[in-house]
DNA sequence: TTCACAATGTTAATTTATTAACAATTTCTT
DNA sequence: AAGAAATTGTTAATAAATTAACATTGTGAA
């Protein structure tokens, strides 16, 4: 796909790919070999045109009575998902959080993998949890950069978190995944996902409350 | 603010007024009484327009020398997303995400809680961790029912994520916050949001990928 | 063969979300 | 007191995302 209009994908078309791969790797591990954008829509909950035009974006074209062909489909969106070389990853704060991240990531794609994990106190610091190695913090600069890892998962307690993302800046990372519930800063050249439970959950709330009205 | 207009909140700014809400009680935790519109779009990351649209949409005006009165727009956010007798959520699976989540909301907002999690591995079920209380899974439809609860949080194993699904909604859950990478199916009349961690972290690389090329 | 069917691929329309523009208002300064 | 500055509230414009519409095309049945 060429370069160019893949920079230009939605933003949600790139959250949407991510989903259709998981569950086309599946598919594909009970050896299915296609599949209709019916049945990746019924999977995900949104609607067939939506896939395909997803799929349309990306220039991949199924065949009318077979629909696409799995594993065709998966290399695609690694092709615009992953890079060649690997994307490294760390968490910092190896807390409840952070560890629940590190063990669901355990063996899961080969091509986005968390190699190291920091935190500032020294027990929480166990060599090895779960294959991934863990620093302290006052490592993390040297770390990063010789691992050549770019992007951060911050999983600190919330006061933590700007000090924190101030040290992943300055040690050079590319991207920044925030779950505290303090929202930071980074320069423009850093791109910033924040996530929050409560946010989801409220909103749930919100909808649950007025649907029931 | 009339129910007919709060319906019709689009979902966007139903995320962000949860989000507004939780700076605002860090900023009336520090004593401030009043705020401005950029200041708040500054520690969200978004334009102060779109705060001010958003606070237009739920009918509240500020003065305009003071900005926002802090208090009042609290209450009325809380008039919004609470209800007056408060919304009861639960957690199906106490292992380290559940767990993790639990923490993270004890003592946090006191309209919205979690009273019970359930396990299926009796060993999991330990009273009062963290001060909610713990159950086997086959006591769920009875203490749903009991203690009035109309949310389920599922942190259990993603094989096991449907089959809590279908026991959640039977019990008469109407509201399902699924954090499994298994997508599962809900009746209309229950409202679903589904979150994966991974879709976060390949969307990251994938914007790290595309921007430093 | 021919027709109906069930898919895809794509353009057009619609809806939702964001941003721009600007009038109105209050306060401060001179 | 007059004018400048800063901020709100709101309408209009733009952009992003979704959905509808439909032409196209293999396939299998009549
Ligand atoms: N976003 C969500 O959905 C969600 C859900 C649960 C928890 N949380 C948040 O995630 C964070 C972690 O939650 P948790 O339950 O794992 O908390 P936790 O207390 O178990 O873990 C926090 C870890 O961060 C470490 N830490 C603290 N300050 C540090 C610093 N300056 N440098 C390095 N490490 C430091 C601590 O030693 C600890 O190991 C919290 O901010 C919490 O609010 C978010
Ligand atoms: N969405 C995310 O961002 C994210 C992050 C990390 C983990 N996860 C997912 O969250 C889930 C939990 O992760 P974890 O690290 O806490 O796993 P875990 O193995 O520590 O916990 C799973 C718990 O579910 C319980 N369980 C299993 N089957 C059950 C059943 N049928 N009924 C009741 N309880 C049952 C187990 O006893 C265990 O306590 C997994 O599906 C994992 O993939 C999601």
């Amino acid at each position: 796909m060429d370069k160019n209009k893949m920079k230009h994908l939605p933003h949600k078309t790139i959250e949407r790919l991510s989903q259709y791969r998981r569950a086309l790797l599946l598919c594909h591990a009970q050896g299915q070999t296609h599949i209709f954008s019916h049945e990746i829509a019924k999977i995900q909950h949104i609607t067939a045109v939506q896939v395909r035009r997803d799929i349309m974006l990306i220039g991949y074209t199924g065949t009318l009575r077979k629909g696409y062909n799995i594993e065709e489909l998966i290399a695609l969106i690694g092709r615009i998902l992953d890079t060649d070389e690997g994307i490294k990853a760390c968490v910092v704060g190896i807390g409840n959080l952070g560890r629940a991240f590190i063990n669901y990531f355990k063996g899961k794609r080969t091509k986005l993998s968390i190699v190291a994990a920091f935190d500032n106190n020294p027990n929480k610091v166990v060599k090895n949890f779960c294959n991934t190695e863990t620093f302290h913090i006052d490592e993390l600069e040297r770390i990063v950069k010789q691992k050549g890892i770019s992007i951060g998962i911050i999983t600190v307690s919330p006061e933590a978190a700007p000090e924190v993302t101030e040290k992943l800046v300055k040690a050079g990372i590319k991207g920044i995944l925030n779950y505290t519930p303090k929202p930071v800063n980074v320069p423009a050249h850093v791109y910033l996902e924040e996530y929050d439970m409560i946010t989801s959950l409220e909103k749930v709330a919100f909808f649950v409350k007025t649907h029931s009205e």
